[in-house]
RNA sequence: UGGGGCGUCGCCAAGUGGUAAGGCAUCGGCCUUUGGCGCCGACAUGCGUAGGUUCGAAUCCUACCGCCCCAGCCA
């Protein structure tokens, strides 16, 4: 459909580039940044990367790729408290595993922390940062509110004599936490709050996973994050909409310092429907064991979607096509599903499992005999070749694809009704054998010796519909677990008075059921991806084991039928 | 003393004064040894509302309305 080429798109402004790339492709036109165009990628240490991160790796690492640029990984490492090497080596595994390549450039703000010392020292000598001896709640009643003013701190107009000892002092552990930090001298009155006089450095006594004990005082996020950005000489400092304000207090920073001018843009961060995507959020649900650990295939965690069965391809193409704009939005689940969809059913290769099993017995079949059906492994892919799977008196099919009583539109198994067992035989159904419950156990069925492989038969029979099955004695056994959505409310943050959001769990979310499969899955691998015929793609999970095998159900096929039947209820 | 943003189809989203792209979803039909895939078709006389400017407005002006963000020594 686009016929653009990719010089095209990176010489040219218009129709498919969002605005950033826009503004990219523009600032190249006029030579802004003579040429250069440097992005990064800068998560915290602290926490799993999700979904949401997905989004701003493929706008980072996609502009630098597009534009001839770099991607630079920084890890915004400022905060000892929260911050673990176990989180960098896991946000290293998530981007690479999207398929994004940083190169030479990882950085951490931490390595930064002597250059952003000097800075603050500079800063104070010019007048324009100072030793605050206010307590937390002091500095926090101080600061005024929304419409009023705060007011200025006794200690603003120290002498930067005393501020230089005081700051020195304060880097040298003399005083306790929470006794004393650095701020920026702007204005107490300004409307933006951020502006009025922030914190730089914060006293914290806690060794930082990579400077050790080296440092007491650690600098604050708006402190680091424009200089971090300035050092690297970053174009376009990409974040979401809600750093907006900060943006002047970023700028400021690197006007007050004369550095490097990298420039911040924001964008609307990713929602998602029928999910969550709240750091703390991640955490409840982990803790109070609603989900299995932060890579529980419900999660939108990255490594939550790998075992669900995603691809980076699929997240990737999902990235592309929700955009990037400013204005607020929540992307529809459905639009995450239909590609990954769109990329397994070219990729994977198909195989019969039957989930929720009925024995059928085939009365006119041969005792004993074994047939061996050849299968075609992927119809959207020719060069995936072909199996055999065996065929035999007693198969199972899907309990939902027989009806005792079906109503008008049901193509499938009923009394009397002849269907296709794919690759096998047509069969028809001749009775229905009962518990003592009335509850269904078994079919009995005859088949048409001349439909072999699933063939029409030389009298011009029709058939609509074709049934997947297993043969009784050669399926494997397996457990399928069958995920759904985390939540049964479109939007889980929009609360009624009273409610929480603990309340819109889905209890379905995983449902664990006893499957049968085709021999062929004896020796399949974690992450090994298939679609079940007419069921849905499923992921091999890595509790799986030769023998013990375990699957993922990632998302079901897309179930015409399934619509027809909720218009009818 | 408030400031900063954002409103185009159910959900995303192009469009930047010349007469509303595209995707998802939905609904028809064709095809089919997956009720899958694929293919064809339908789906905004209207762009938050009301005025105004103009030959012409989603695009410019004015006023309203609605939603989001900011009062961490988190990022």
């Amino acid at each position: 459909m686009a016929n653009d080429t990719s010089t095209e798109t990176t010489e040219r402004k218009g129709p498919g580039l969002d605005f950033i790339r826009s503004m990219v492709a523009e600032d190249l036109r006029t030579g802004k940044w003579k040429g250069r165009v440097a992005t990064r990628f800068p998560p915290e240490p602290n926490g799993y990367l999700h979904i949401g991160h997905a989004k701003s790796l493929c706008l980072n690492f996609g502009i630098a790729k597009e534009f001839n640029g770099v991607c630079h990984i920084r890890f915004d490492d400022t905060n000892p408290l929260t911050e673990k090497q176990e989180y960098v080596d896991s946000i290293k595994q998530d981007v690479r595993w999207m398929g994004f390549d940083w190169g030479e450039h990882e950085y951490y703000a931490s390595d930064y922390f002597d250059q952003l010392y000097e800075w603050a020292i500079k800063l104070i000598k010019d007048g324009k940062a100072y030793v605050d001896d206010l307590s937390a709640e002091e500095v926090s009643e101080q600061r005024g509110t929304i419409k009023q003013a705060g007011v200025e701190s006794p200690h603003r107009n120290r002498s930067v004599e005393e501020n230089l000892d005081l700051f020195e002092r304060m880097r040298a552990g003399e005083f306790d936490e929470g006794t004393r930090v650095l701020r920026a001298k702007i204005d107490m009155a300004s409307p933006n709050m951020l502006l009025r006089d922030p914190v730089m450095y914060r006293i914290i006594k806690a060794s930082h996973y990579r400077t050790g004990d080296k440092w007491c005082i650690y600098p604050t996020y708006d402190y680091t994050h424009g200089q971090s950005d300035s050092l690297e000489r970053i174009t376009y400092s990409i974040c979401t909409l809600e750093f907006e304000v900060h943006r002047p207090l970023y700028n400021w920073y690197i006007q007050a310092l004369g550095i490097f001018p990298s420039e911040q843009t924001e964008f609307a961060r990713l929602n998602l429907t029928y999910t969550v995507m709240s750091k703390r959020k991640f955490i409840a649900l982990v803790e109070e064991g609603h989900v299995n650990g932060w890579d529980d295939p419900r999660m939108p965690t990255i490594s939550g979607i790998r075992r669900r069965g995603y691809t980076p391809e699929a997240i990737r193409d999902f990235c592309g096509r929700i955009g990037v704009a400013r204005a607020a939005s929540m992307n529809q689940y459905e639009q995450l599903e239909h590609c990954i969809r769109e990329d397994l059913n070219k990729r994977a290769p198909r195989v019969m499992a039957v989930l929720d099993p009925l024995k059928v017995v085939i009365e006119n079949y041969p005792e004993g005999q074994v047939e061996e059906m050849e299968a075609v492994n992927n119809p959207e892919d020719p060069s995936a070749g072909s199996r055999m799977v065996p065929f035999s008196k007693t198969i199972y099919i899907e309990r939902e694809d027989f009806m005792e009583d079906p109503p008008k539109k049901f193509f499938r198994l009923s009394p009397g009704a002849e269907v296709r067992l794919r690759y096998a035989y047509w069969i028809k159904c001749t009775d229905v054998v009962k518990d003592a419950e009335g509850n269904v156990i078994e079919l009995r069925c005859t088949y048409d010796p001349e439909t072999r492989g699933g063939n029409n038969p030389p009298d011009g029979r029709k058939v609509k519909a074709t049934l997947h099955w297993v043969s009784a004695e050669h399926a494997l056994d397996a457990e399928v677990r069958l995920y759904d959505r985390l939540f049964t409310k479109e939007d889980p943050n929009a609360l009624e008075e009273g409610e929480d959001w603990r309340d819109y769990l889905n209890p379905e979310s995983l449902v664990v059921i006893p499957g049968k499969v085709e021999r062929h899955l004896a020796h399949v691998k974690p992450l090994d991806r298939f679609q079940f015929e007419r069921k849905g793609y499923f992921c091999v999970d890595p509790d799986s084991k030769p023998g013990k095998l375990v699957f993922n159900r990632t998302v079901t096929l897309r179930d015409t039928w399934a619509n027809v039947q909720k218009r009818n209820d």
